[in-house]
DNA sequence: ATGCAAATTTATAACGATATAACTCCCAAT
DNA sequence: ATTGGGAGTTATATCGTTATAAATTTGCAT
C-alpha cells in the first residue's frame, strides 16, 4: 500500500495486523474493538471509563504484556520518567557513587523512573551538565552532591523551577530540598572523644573549602575544642580530595616535628588510611602515639588493624532519602522546602 | 484555532510562531523558508542536499542553539541513544561500579550515547533486567560483568542479536564479545612470587565458583603449585562475597591450626583486608609469618601498612575498552567475536 | 523551444502515546 | 414529541523526528 493511497483512512486506519510486533495500544483497541484513545484512558484508570471496560482492557493488556513506549510517552507529555544522578567520575572516594545509587535503585524501585548517570566532567563548568538536562528537558528532577553554600546549580534550578534534590545544605536565603549528614556532629563527637582518650593536640583534615560541609566540619571542630581548651590546628594544605601519597607526606612531615598532633580527625576513610600509614611508617602506635576517629561509609574499617574509632555516615541511606524526597517533590507532595539532615546513630 | 478548523492545513500549517518555546526543526525551517524534511536532511549531512544548504542550515542551528528531541528520534527511528549498565547494587566490591563508570563515562563522551543504570535485585532472575530492556527497547546495547560459563545473558542477547559486551568470559561455542581480565596470570604470577618469597603452603581465595573467572583463578593457581610442588589449599566455606567478618573468621580459625597456610592469595581488597585483620589478631606478623598478594583495582592499598604485594586490575580501563567495543559492535565495525583481554603491567 | 535526466527540494505518512473536543446513547423532564 | 443532561466512548490533532515517494528545478543536448 502505496503511503498516498487515497482509499482506506479514516476508520480503523492500516489493515488490523494481528499479533506480530510489540504491542502498543492499537493492539489493545483491536483485540477488544475499543477505540486506541479508550484504552489509553482506560489504562490510566480514568473515571469517565466504565468500571467493566477498564477491567477488561486490563485483562488484555496483561494478557499480551503490554509495557507502554516510553519515548512516545515522553515526546507527547513531555515527561521523561529519568531521574538524572551528576556525578563527577573521579570523585575517587572509595565507593561514594555505588553506595548512592544503591539506596537510589532502592528508592526508584517500583516507580516508573530510570536512573541515568551523567557525567560532570572536572574540566568542564560545575553548572553545564544541569543546565543541559534542564534545557534539553533530559530529565525530569535532578541529584547532585558537594553543595556549595552559594551553589549556582541550586540558584539555577530554583530559578527554573526545576525538582531537584542535593547532598548538602546552601546558605541560601531560599528555602530548597537537600539532604544532608550532620557533619558538625561528627567532628564534634569525634574531637570530644579523642580529648576524652588524653590527646592534648587535634587535627582535623577538612574537605576542599568550597564546600558547605567543609564549614559545618570546621565549626564542630571549633567548638569541642574551644569548649574543651585543647590545642588544635587544622591541616594546611591538603584536603580530604588530595591525593593519599600527599596526605600521608604531609601527616608524616607534620608528626616529626615536636609540636606534633597526637590526635587526628579524618572526613574520610582514604585520608585515614594516609594518617595511618603515616604513623606507621615513622614506628607511631595508632591508638598510643596518635589517635584517630575517621568518617566510615564502608565496611572497610571493620577489617583495620589495629581498630580505630570511627562514626558511621550512611551514604546509601542519603541516596535513598534523595530518591523518595525528590519523588515528592515531582509529585507535588513535598514543599519546596523540605530536607533531611540524617544524624548517626 | 479549534482543532478541527477546516482552513489553514497543508502548505506551512499551524500559525508561524517565532522563536518562544525551544527550538525544532520547525524553527530552522521557518528561519530558512527551507521544508522541516530538508533541514531534517542537512543536518544528516545527506549528500543529496545542495552543500550551501547544508551550511546554511549547519549555521542557523548553531545559532539558535538546535538539538534534536531525543524522544522524536526515539520514537521515529527506534534507537533509543542509550547504554544500559546492568548492575547489582550490592554488589559490595569496593568501588567496582564507580570505577566502571568512570571508564564508561569517558568512552561515551561526545556520542550521542547515555549511561543507565538499570538495578539487577538479587532477589530477582539475573535474566530478568536483561529481557526487559530488549523486550521493551529500552536501550540500543547492554553491559554486564560477572559472566558465567553458560551464561544465560550472553545467551539471550546472542539469540536476539541485540549488542552488548560482558565483562568476563563464558565457555559458550559461540564467539562473542567481551573484555576481561587475565585472572589465570593474576593468581598465576602470585603464587610464583609467594613460593619464590619462601611460603610452604598456599591458600587462594576464589569467588563464588558459578562465576568464569573463579575457574581462571583456580586454574592459574593450580598450575604454579603444581609446577613448584608445594602445598595447597582452596578456602573453602567462604568466597570474595562473603561478608568480610566472615573471611576473618575463617581465615583465623585456619591460622590457628598446626598446617597453617603461610601465603595468601585474595582475589579482592575486602578479602585481603579481612585476611590482614585476622593476622593481626593473631598476633602474626604479615609478610614474615603470614605472606599476601592482593588484588588492587583502587588505591587504597598504597595506604595499608604493612605494605603488601598487590597485582593491580584497572577496572576503569575495562569500563572504557568495554564501552568503546560495544560502540563499534552497535556501528558495525566491530565482529561478533571480537574481545579484549586486559593483562597487568 | 523541447525533452530528459540529474540534482535538489518537498509533501506525506508514520512512530505510539495523550489532550481536547465532539459524538452517541439512554433516560428523565418539559 | 422535543429538549437536556449525564455517562461512556470516539475522532482528531499533536508532540518532533525521519523514511519514502513525489515534485520541482536545473542543466544540457536536441
Amino acid at each position: 500500500m502505496s503511503p498516498n493511497d487515497p482509499g482506506e483512512r479514516g476508520g480503523r486506519g492500516r489493515a488490523i495486523a494481528g499479533g506480530s510486533g510489540k504491542p502498543t495500544l492499537r493492539t489493545i483497541s483491536e483485540l477488544t474493538g475499543l477505540a486506541v484513545t479508550t484504552v489509553s484512558r482506560a489504562l490510566a484508570d480514568a473515571p469517565q471509563i466504565a468500571l467493566e471496560t477498564r477491567q477488561r482492557v486490563r485483562e488484555v493488556a496483561a494478557e499480551i504484556g503490554y509495557l507502554p513506549d516510553r519515548a512516545a510517552q515522553r515526546l507527547r507529555t513531555g515527561r521523561t520518567n529519568v531521574i538524572s544522578l551528576v556525578l563527577d567520575p573521579h570523585e575517587e572516594i572509595l565507593g561514594y557513587g555505588t553506595s548512592m545509587i544503591r539506596g537510589l535503585t532502592a528508592a526508584l524501585r517500583g516507580t516508573p523512573y530510570h536512573l541515568v548517570i551523567t557525567p560532570h566532567f572536572s574540566d568542564t563548568p560545575q553548572i553545564d551538565p544541569v543546565r543541559h538536562i534542564v534545557r534539553n528537558r533530559m530529565a525530569d528532577g535532578i541529584l547532585f552532591s558537594r553543595t556549595e553554600p552559594s551553589d549556582e546549580r541550586v540558584r539555577f534550578l530554583l530559578e527554573h523551577d526545576f525538582p531537584f534534590v542535593c547532598h548538602g545544605r546552601t546558605e541560601l536565603a531560599t528555602p530548597h530540598p537537600y539532604v544532608d549528614y550532620d557533619n558538625y556532629q561528627f567532628t564534634y563527637k569525634a574531637a570530644v572523644s579523642l580529648i576524652a582518650a588524653g590527646c592534648r593536640k587535634l587535627c582535623v583534615i577538612l574537605p576542599p573549602p568550597r564546600f558547605t560541609f567543609a564549614q559545618h566540619m570546621r565549626h564542630g571542630f571549633m567548638t569541642a575544642v574551644r569548649e574543651e581548651g585543647i590545642a588544635f590546628e587544622i591541616a594546611e594544605g591538603i584536603t580530604l580530595d588530595s591525593k593519599s601519597d600527599a596526605i600521608r607526606e604531609h601527616v608524616a612531615t607534620r608528626l616529626r616535628q615536636a609540636d606534633a598532633p597526637d590526635g587526628y580527625i579524618c572526613g574520610g576513610e582514604v585520608s585515614a588510611m594516609a594518617v595511618m600509614s603515616a604513623a606507621f611508617d615513622l614506628d607511631l602506635q595508632i591508638g598510643r602515639d596518635v589517635r584517630l576517629v575517621a568518617k566510615q561509609t564502608s565496611g572497610l574499617f571493620d577489617e583495620v588493624r589495629p581498630r580505630v574509632e570511627t562514626i558511621y555516615e550512611d551514604l546509601s541511606q542519603a541516596g535513598q532519602e534523595m530518591g523518595t524526597l525528590l519523588l515528592r517533590r515531582m509529585a507535588g507532595t513535598a514543599a519546596v522546602g523540605e530536607m533531611q539532615v540524617i544524624h548517626s546513630a
